[in-house]
DNA sequence: ATATTGACTTTTTTACCATAATAGTCAATA
DNA sequence: TATTGACTATTATGGTAAAAAAGTCAATAT
């Protein structure tokens, strides 16, 4: 029963392709034969070529998730894990330029508003990383008391349009250098006792 | 010599029309009979749709500049300058109609990357007001040190993305509880002295 | 039973062309 | 200088045949 992992192997080869070629260019031909398998295998484990793009992207963007949770899990101090998610997730994309290809090539997959977001459902997960810090730091004075999930809709949609910027337009450093300074200042406003930047951890 | 007077007839037949139809579906026989005139006369003003398109839409951005900038012309407290404007910049289109459907049908109005942006000439005013209250705030003390440059850019993409949410994908009333929320903790972020919301000013 | 293939059918995209609609021009003229 | 209407040029639309790609399935190997 290694379902799961061939299946993980197509997902493997599908990113690269789609990477490459966007999902309207790629073939199912394509990602099956990179695969190692023949388009009617390929059909014995995804139903459709939109299913296997949309299971690529959640693969992707699920890793993503997972990445940042493991990073903040050791931080102690409420607020540095909150900065040190923000900057993190901002900067996944960088090493990884496949997902960064796919997303350049259908910018719909970042999208502000949950109704037209065709994975809300991953974001559902990441906003509640961020939820739980900002409930955190709230119920233990670190933070101004606010209302928590205004606050992360917020907040995430503030993440959501500087990934866009950074990465779907390729706008470049200066959006960071932006971000960094947006991030402080709001940092400062989440903070009750003020708030200024740790040293850089490599 | 009142041919800026028509012009300005012109232009607002046209943002009646290009509201109803959008960009494409208008014709310029539908704004030239609409200003009481034929095609041919208005191409004696204006060199082509596109153009007659832009001059309708600056017209309307700098109306909305201007509104803005009258609103907070008597304003003395920084803080409440800077406040005051970001939520009635942020109104403004609930009270022009023609405009907010005009935008609706060519979101791409809002960008929030400068060089996709075909109004960044107006949109630059604009940020001129919001930099020039940083600015103030923090040779006064009253706001944090800063990058008021970088400042100035982060803020106004921030209040162009929810410009976006709330009027280009329509998404009422909860996009705006969560701008209210997130701009009184950027004012906490940005006033030295702490900030809370002055009592409303109908 | 599970996985795989290749030939097969169905659906979608593309390329072409004719036609209609609309953008844009201009000589005549008020 | 402003205006018109008849004119031309350009762009959008709809129909269609060919090509390409999506999706199916009976046969078969593991």
């Amino acid at each position: 029963m290694d379902k799961l992992l061939r299946e993980k192997e197509i997902l493997e080869a599908a990113v690269k392709i789609f990477a490459q070629y966007g999902y309207k260019k790629a073939t199912v031909d394509d990602v099956a034969s990179r695969a190692g398998m023949t388009k009617g295998n390929l059909y014995f484990f995804f139903r459709s070529k939109k299913e296997l793009y949309e299971r690529t992207v959640r693969y992707g963007l699920q890793n993503w998730r997972d990445s940042i949770a493991s990073a903040i899990r050791e931080i102690g101090l409420v607020e540095e894990r909150f900065y040190v998610m923000a900057l993190r997730a901002y900067e996944y994309l960088d090493n990884h330029e496949d997902l960064r290809a796919v997303v350049e090539k259908d910018p719909a997959i970042f999208s502000l508003s949950p109704d037209e977001d065709r994975f809300h459902d991953i974001n559902l997960g990441a906003m509640d990383i961020m939820r739980d810090i900002l409930n955190q730091g709230v119920v233990s004075g670190v933070f101004y008391p606010m209302d928590v999930n205004h606050m992360t809709e917020f907040l995430f949609s503030v993440y959501i349009m500087f990934l866009i910027r950074a990465y779907v337009k390729s706008e470049g450093s200066s959006v960071s250098t932006m971000y960094r300074e947006g991030l402080l200042m709001m940092m400062r406003g989440l903070c009750r006792n003020g708030f200024s930047a740790p040293p850089e951890t490599a």
